[in-house]
DNA sequence: AAATGATTTAATCAAATGATTAAATTTTAA
DNA sequence: TTAAAATTTAATCATTTGATTAAATCATTT
């Protein structure tokens, strides 16, 4: 049993296995995506992804935290910016998922799903950032909505704009999107989710 | 090889079956379910389960097909109501999601993973009610706002409605919602959404 | 060039898993 | 009550799948 610890270093083979395995993970989930999938895509053994990520898991792992950063990484830096005002928040918010969600369309459902499954596990071992009463969102819309808890805003936005990439199959079958309808209604949301969500600030 | 064909009917040991493949399959996806922990669920014999449901895809799309009419029978008697008007509508979407999800919570991120990752077969197995131009809440959508593509709506209020179901596990890692304060967030939405829904509608 | 270490491969293992079979038991019908 | 049919079980297959191993190849250093 010859164990050698391998220092990571953004090698080809390395850097080939793990974009192989983002792309697996995110189209099926840990569940349906084999190793030998992987190994296919990537154009490699299947003993070097075990050389190289020692398990399934691990190799999951890091993508993971790769995509949770990535899905959360677009609200921290607005939220938590206290010399934007509401509203351009707001704005910001919903632009940026927007040009990040186009990239990627599948990661919302890859995310949430993976959450809900390994609760336990992912909260504990990735450090993901809180929200507190003081990010300056928070105060924000509480300075404006006194009467209404700010968690519904954020569930307003975040439904409003990433719902639709997750539900993108939904409305397919449903019969109201096809393939390049989709994209546009996706741009004229960018503007349009703003004035919606600024009315409903307003709205009494 | 015997194959006997076996006429459904509600017999008791099917019947447990089938509920401990609902339960096992929403919990898990196809792909993690394992039929044994189905067979475990239901106290059940393994072989049973291929005995009464020939196999593990069979049980899963009769369960996937029961899922797909929970979650959209809930929209269609109402969008396609022409005695309602169109503010009762929405009053009425958000208030019947809640209540069904409020039992269900796992079902829409189960629906719309499963949906996503089989689009070929499901689309084509499952007869899902088609939104057409002439469905009453697209035509009061279009006469309200003729600016603006009624797909956007439906993806509001789904969104403000669905969306919070989806990223539960989202919203209690960020540190926003503990358990207990979840149902009740929920709660003040049945109220909420459609004021902002409606606030939206007017909104330029 | 030789030696050492890193990388890659083919072959194989062991466990998990969907499915089947043959026999036993229970239920139903005559 | 008995015969036939339906139901249930234990045991077993065959395949899939994550992982390992031992050997081969390649690269780097001396």
């Amino acid at each position: 049993m010859t164990k050698k610890i391998k220092i990571e270093k953004d090698t080809s083979t390395e850097a080939k296995i793990k974009d192989a395995a983002r792309k697996v993970f995110m189209q099926k989930g840990f569940a349906a995506a084999r190793t030998r999938d992987i190994a296919e895509e990537s154009g490699i053994n299947l003993a070097l992804l075990n050389y190289y990520f020692r398990s399934k898991e691990k190799l999951f792992h890091e993508v993971m935290s790769e995509k949770i950063q990535q899905f959360f990484g677009v609200l921290f830096p607005i939220i938590n910016n206290s010399s934007t005002k509401l509203e351009t928040k707001i704005d910001l918010i919903v632009a940026n998922y927007i040009d990040m969600l186009s990239e990627n369309p599948d990661l919302p459902l890859f995310v949430l799903n993976e959450m809900k499954g390994k609760r336990g596990q992912i909260n504990k071992t990735l450090p993901i950032e809180k929200i507190t009463k003081n990010v300056s969102l928070v105060q924000q819309l509480q300075k404006r909505r006194p009467d209404i808890n700010p968690v519904h805003f954020l569930m307003n936005i975040l439904g409003m704009t990433v719902f639709p990439f997750i539900a993108r199959p939904a409305f397919g079958a449903i019969g109201i999107l096809n393939k390049s309808d989709f994209e546009t209604v996706i741009e004229e949301r960018r503007k349009l989710i703003p004035v919606w969500i600024k009315a409903a600030l307003k709205a009494k």
